[in-house]
DNA sequence: GTCTATAATTTGATAGAC
DNA sequence: GTCTATCAAATTATAGAC
């Protein structure tokens, strides 16, 4: 699932098979059909496990405000870039959602809508929705500008203003 | 070239192929390989092709303010999903970045570059580049939001505080 | 510009043994 | 859980005729 996430995140749904995977483990594609029966599903738990982990990252601090909660967000976005040169799972995905199988684009679908409830919520006020909408777009756009010229500052330029 | 765009911003580069674009206008792919030798290329050409008339479009009118430039951007990319329920190419494409022929990569970041250029010195001012970037980002993401919704009302919650 | 034919590779998936 | 073996299909690309 590591490396199905890394590859996913490099080149999207169709830039991981069950031989590569299997190739760079050690052992055969018959093998990882056996814990996936199919792509679809592989995709599916690996975009789940993703958004658990991304969640856990971003979860409130104490006594924090509406500032701290966005910049949570874009640092752990930040972070996770700078770490491993690529942007976020769901942001590939949802970029060729029109095509993927069903499951997967309900994994997607869920991952924003968690993260946008929690935005709102924590940034609060009669705003909070349409505010935390823009952070998610601005932060996903940024991580893609980043990608595409293979420079983090571009991520800094773009979502500087929003915390 | 109309067919592998759409393809393109459906699926990504991967999203295409000679043999479904032959099929698809009744010829055969190898009648395709005598128009573009490789994939690479005809992608290329398809992203040129595509970035050269989006700058026609969001082309300033007399007297324009920053806001009316942001405004220009937001609305071109708002009626291109509403016709056509696809994303940004270049937004597409940028997010699979890492794994595609330096040829397509380097027409991607031709195509933000200019708009950015554009951007920046339509909105003015020192915060104008990094107010360039923001914007570009929050309207991918906007669509990328959109997709994955599959409702342009995500994208206009994301893009709304902009212009 | 289009075709037939084909090569070489990759892909998603299955059957069945160990 | 892993393997061998295999299938049917798709993919990128080329050679050469019309």
């Amino acid at each position: 699932m590591d490396l199905a996430e890394a590859h996913i995140r490099d080149a999207g749904y169709r830039g991981f098979s069950f031989r590569d995977l299997a190739a760079e483990i050690g052992i055969k594609s018959a093998s990882v059909h056996h814990h996936f029966p199919t792509k679809a599903t592989m995709a599916a738990a690996v975009a789940r496990r993703y958004g658990d982990r991304f969640l856990a990252t971003v979860a409130p601090r104490p006594n924090e405000t509406g500032k701290d909660a966005i910049s949570a967000y874009r640092s752990a976005f930040r972070k996770a870039f700078e770490r491993d040169g690529r942007m976020c799972l769901c942001g590939v995905l949802g970029a060729e959602a029109g095509v993927l199988p069903p499951e997967v684009v309900e994994e997607i679908q869920s991952f924003f809508r968690q993260c946008i409830n929690d935005l709102t919520r924590r940034i609060g006020g009669p705003e909070g929705e349409a505010r935390a909408f823009h952070v998610m777009a601005t932060l996903e756009g940024g991580m893609m500008l980043a990608r595409a010229y293979r420079d983090i500052g571009a991520f800094d330029q773009a979502t500087d203003s929003l915390a």
